[in-house]
DNA sequence: TTTATCGAAATAATCGATTATTTGACCTAG
DNA sequence: CTAGGTCAAATAATCGATTATTTCGATAAA
């Protein structure tokens, strides 16, 4: 959906849909809250009608329900959607990681060393948001050249859904130095052109980063 | 996407999103044909705002694209495109089918009989708006306690871009014949509770049918 | 002949105001 | 007291008009 409207002049519906997106994922909204479309108004400096597309776009996307005449609320969050969210990124990005070893060039080679660089010096020397962007980046590049559109499409709305969860988790450093290891991992696995260890080890990791993120349900 | 929004009293919106997404469906606009905002108002005697709004709603759907200042347009039409959404279904529908199968009560078993039933009544005594409603129905209801809303909601995404090809295909009866048989199939491996083999079927099945959606790829 | 530029017409996006619906407090009848 | 009903305030949805952008034909320059 992040490139579903092309270039262009940015329209002010497609950067409040960007704005809003990130700060559902950021948690800037609570679970369930109820998003008032005046208040939004006044909080993005925009005009009711952008704003509605960019809402009606978000809820079409996944992160927020719709209910007519009643506006926006933010999506719930439960253990079994993460459950459900988590098995699903296994088996779709299980599955591309394969395609991607296998279809893969040496372009894809150099761009996979150098998003697991910049992800690396960002662990220690960048703010938050900005290892978020990175990390994302990561695990985009990973699949990329799986060959297919829609498994990209899906993973990236999945790996939206999951973050909304592993962003509200606290910090926890034995976890996020092994889920970093494994980063590493994964980008020699690719360049040897294991596909069969590569996929497992990325089953693993999102494994591994669901018990992190469930760590979010478990707050008050 | 389509029980996105809750019961109440329609909305304009959401009232002009459907019937778009039928029409899109049903191939009432070309492929890549631009979708003039004012015309369709005119069309659906519906206001700009709630026009706008199921416009965006579709285009997040991945039923329309969207350039900024530039408006709507209809997705195009490609083989290559076919492909990718025919091998998505196989792998998701068999997945949740598997699933189905293991999870599924009495009450799916009668629920998947009655489905079929009514298809395969519509088949010779219904029009063939009502045929497709009964035909979505039934893929739906074999999958429907797989236990996974978001392989629910992927299934129904890919069926709706899968039907934007097969219901522009010319009529095949040979093929039709052979496809309505393998309903009947899927409902007998179903209540036999022979997982495997209703997979392997339901896959052969999904095939079969974008063989026949891929005659919409070789018309002028 | 081709390419570039300008400007009017067409069209998309946005705004401000209006209408419709829901919410919740208050009241009354049982 | 409680259940149900009423009404006003709050909020969502929609409309009509305005603004911004693109498109395309006509003209001019290379």
């Amino acid at each position: 959906m992040n490139d579903t409207i092309k270039q262009g002049g940015a329209t002010a519906a497609s950067r409040i849909y960007e704005m809003l997106r990130q700060d559902l994922l950021n948690g800037r909204y609570g679970a369930g809250e109820r998003l008032s479309i005046s208040l939004l108004r006044d909080t993005y400096q925009v005009g009711l009608s952008p704003l509605r597309e960019a809402l009606n776009r978000l809820a079409a996307y996944g992160l927020l329900r719709q209910e007519n005449q009643r506006g926006f609320r933010v999506l719930e969050l439960s253990p079994e959607e993460l459950v459900d969210i988590t098995e699903m990124r296994r088996q779709l990005e299980g599955r591309a990681l394969e395609l991607a070893v296998q279809h893969g060039d040496e372009e894809w080679e150099s761009q996979l060393l150098a998003a697991n660089h910049r992800l690396t010096r960002a662990a220690t020397q960048a703010p938050v948001v900005e290892w978020e962007l990175l990390h994302s980046r990561f695990h985009n590049a990973l699949v990329a050249p799986c060959g297919s559109a829609w498994l990209l499409r899906f993973i990236t709305q999945l790996h939206d859904q999951f973050d909304r969860y592993r962003r509200l988790a606290p910090r926890h450093d034995e976890l996020r130095h092994r889920l970093d290891a494994q980063h590493q991992e994964l980008v020699d696995l690719a360049l040897a052109r294991n596909a069969r260890r590569a996929r497992e080890v990325l089953e693993e990791h999102i494994t591994l980063s669901s018990e992190v993120a469930m760590l979010s349900c478990e707050q008050v």
